[in-house]
DNA sequence: CTTGTACTTCTACGGCTTGTAGAAATGTGT
DNA sequence: ACACATTTCTACAAGCCGTAGAAGTACAAG
């Protein structure tokens, strides 16, 4: 269901960052991600500038998807991740783990595909 | 990575149930897979038949991705799925779960939302 | 109230993927 | 050598994504 483009992967990856980062700052502008949207890809001080309209279309598209939600109220728009990375990734695994007709199987190959340290804090999960 | 379109989903269906089904017929010709699809699709009789070459264009392009390999030393080429539906679903879940930077957290959000029977099985092959 | 400026929405286009299949090439049995 | 089955090439429409200009809208300053 969501794949996600490039682009729109760097701008959610900025939201999820600064949800768990900053909690005041949550929500951004298309003005503040253009900026440091450069930043990013580009480690130099000014790396290729994106149009605006470019970030405000890509946020439009994420906002349909159901990944984003913005403020409207206030004038420059302010844009927010509506899950955590975690929860959206949880999705998808769960996403791909409903495709296969036994789930238990796919679960069970799985566990064995994690390291023993991750394996050891399952086990500690689920037993907690 | 490996987002797969609906026919070729469906293709992949066939292949992976045959897989596991009879294990002496693991791989299929083309008008093989074109009649269990027209079959599959519509549930009466005879459902809209692709044309051959259709079926062939997809499963050229499943070759391309990796998760069909056909005999090409026998005249009606035969096709087989490359991995098992369950391994195919673990690689895309552990390709999901690596998109996250903190895998831990991924994976304790995801403990939480399997069923408790789930949950069951997962100690126990855990503990094993 | 009018206007300049900042912001948002609309429209568009090129590239890539997928479903679909005809045309052309190739292999094979008689 | 030929008819027929099979495969490969080529093509096109639709949809998604990166990209952004043009057009519309809101708001502050005068």
């Amino acid at each position: 269901m969501a794949t996600l483009g490039e682009l729109e992967r760097a701008v959610m990856d900025l939201l999820w960052q600064a949800d768990s980062e900053d909690p005041a700052e949550i929500a951004f502008t298309a003005n503040a991600l253009r900026d440091r949207l450069a930043r990013k890809t580009d480690s130099s001080p000014d790396g290729k500038e994106l149009a605006v309209t470019t970030v405000l279309t890509v946020l439009s598209r994420l906002e349909k998807k159901g990944l984003v939600q913005r403020e409207r109220d206030i004038r420059p728009h302010r844009y927010r991740a509506v899950t955590s990375r975690e929860e959206h990734t949880v999705e998808l695994m769960n996403e791909v783990l409903g495709s296969a007709p036994d789930r238990e199987a796919v679960l069970a190959k799985f566990i064995g595909s994690v390291s023993e340290q991750e394996a050891e804090t399952l086990r500690k999960l689920l037993t907690a």
